[in-house]
DNA sequence: TTGAAAGCGCTAACAG
DNA sequence: CTGTTAGCGCTTTCAA
């Protein structure tokens, strides 16, 4: 290991010198910091940054956390956190929770380990840490965002689209087709984020003297085969449902599948809507009428967030909202059946 | 910051015992591992990694970079990769590159500034750091494991099935089903990977007595679009093909959009078969055909092989091989042909 | 503009 | 089984 004591020698400066050149090269001597540049070069040396972190007590690195990486929805808030993360100097670590609790902490250990300086939640359980200060009302003692999801009860400054508007506006587009039996396949109901979409297809319900009817309401876990259950359920009721919101996309996809294996024709005979406009929402068969988050915006509102809550500069529970979008394709259209609607007498 | 002195002084005991007490436990007398675990719950103190990175020259943590996390055939090889680094003490880190050179390099610069002790890469470009070391004909200079990607001329361990067999499997399939216009959107032809599964489709049609056409081969870059592209391109032919091989999931999916769109019944009119197995898979209309690959155990085994790497009892360019499989949908069938082939002259 | 030196928090000899 | 002590490689006063 070549180190910066190496490059003082053969530069013939001190170790002190060095660490200018590379750190704050206004403070140098043009000269001195040209004879450094060939030290590092003949000796290919780079510096170590554990030593570095260890030293400034800050490590220029955040943590990423996402419940699954191979959900589509992620890749572009991941990408916005990166595109401002990197024009800081900041370098950015991605972990994968699984909805797992003890994944999740392991991460966050890294910050209380000090090999992080910040974490970025994307929609997923809060670690154990931040849970235990806030039960004890503290602040989290960590620098935490949130993106795309949100926690009762604690205030830690987020970047998110209201979730409650924007399922009412899907839920208003299935209204506005004609419908009048709208089902919805939800999230995990102890998901605050799956409480706000269902909120808002109550809401939307509500304004349009729709009665909400409890078994019109199917829980899924986002995932596509959950989609599928919850809409082979819906399917088998007395009077079938002729549209459906789903709370995300996945959950839509695997929806469909089960109304093509049931015969029925979308849109004519059922329409469907998703959330989030995921790449695969447009090559779904039909294409999945859905809305559309600005991913890659949220992504980097959350990380121009963390670089301010690190600079102490953060507005005590700031909470960023952005603009979503319906977006419209061929899986939501009018009622026009060509399936009776009742099981049983057909 | 509660350091490891505190510990030590409110224990009653030297620092030394403390870090003993937390990284052998063996060596230390119960009594004193209590009385030093007791004055950590009371500081609720947690050991400095950064510092103990620094002193110990190792971190006990692996990046792993991903060319796109989105993409759903990376999640399991990540999460076997996961399972095995866990149980060996070991943290993971993720680096999405989207294929871009200057990224990739910058994940790689954690391992040259100790931050990290090892890389694993799945399927993206080399380092900078890697190509020059090869260039220069010498070993790389990091700790390196290949997993689902393999690159001409380097010998670092690596873990992959045999893309030319199962490629050969998938078009033999079709072969067997009595199609003989067979064509195939391949990958890019600067990866690596895309060759072979190319080959391992002239491999079967040459078996076969099956004259291979330039013109049935397509190339995608392996994004949905980009087979919804092709697919186009390939009906457009004055005679098209009656089944494709494509070179993964996301182009079949997008591939089969562009044959419901020009009326095509699958798989009556067009067999279609894709490579990966990846969730969508199974909900794409028709649900596809598909080479399934390890993931979990391709990236069990990655990580077992870094391990040995960093024990330095890895085998010089170990290449561990695991099994294909076809998993049989609906996409591909017999050819029974209801639209004619030719466009012209119908 | 540069150098000397202290020390970030921890671990691993070494000695007892 | 435990304590003393010397650094790991770097940054940052402080002084020149």
């Amino acid at each position: 290991m070549t180190n910066i004591r190496d490059i003082a020698r053969l530069a013939g400066v001190s170790v002190a010198t060095v660490s200018r050149a590379l750190a704050k090269p206004g403070v140098v001597r043009p000269a001195t910091i040209e004879k450094v540049k060939q030290a590092i070069a003949a000796l290919d040396y780079s510096p170590n940054l554990v030593a570095s972190s260890l030293r400034r007590q800050r490590s220029d690195t955040i943590i990423v956390v996402v419940p699954n990486i191979h959900n589509p929805f992620y890749s572009g808030v991941v990408q916005g956190i990166e595109n401002i993360a990197h024009d800081n100097g900041y370098k950015i670590l991605l972990g994968e929770t699984q909805n797992n609790q003890e994944r999740l902490d392991r991460y966050t250990a890294m910050l209380t380990s000090k090999g992080a300086d910040g974490l970025i939640l994307l929609g997923s359980r809060l670690p154990t840490i931040v849970q235990e200060s806030l039960a004890e009302d503290r602040e989290p003692p960590i620098p935490l965002v949130l993106a795309c999801e949100r926690f009762d009860g604690l205030s830690s400054p987020s970047v998110e689209i209201d979730n409650i508007a924007a399922s009412r506006l899907a839920t208003e587009h299935l209204i506005d087709l004609g419908h009048k039996r709208i089902a919805t396949i939800s999230g995990p109901k102890d998901n605050p984020l799956s409480g706000d979409r269902l909120q808002g297809y109550r809401d939307a319900l509500k304004t349009a003297h729709i009665r909400f009817e409890r078994n019109l309401v199917v829980e899924g876990d986002f995932s596509i085969r959950s989609g599928y259950i919850a809409m082979t359920r819906l399917l088998a009721r007395d009077v079938r449902p002729t549209a459906i919101f789903c709370a995300n996309d996945e959950m839509a996809i695997g929806a469909q599948k089960a109304a093509r294996e049931a015969g029925l024709k979308m849109p004519g005979d059922l329409a469907i809507i998703g959330f989030d406009d995921i790449r695969f929402a447009e090559y779904a068969e039909p294409p999945l009428t859905t809305i559309a988050q600005p991913t890659v915006e949220i992504g980097e509102a959350a990380m121009r967030l963390m670089i301010s809550v690190l600079d102490g500069t953060a507005a005590q529970g700031e909470r960023i909202v952005l603009p979503h979008e319906l977006v419209k394709r061929a899986s939501a259209g009018p009622l026009t059946a060509s399936v009776p609607l009742s099981t049983d007498n057909g």
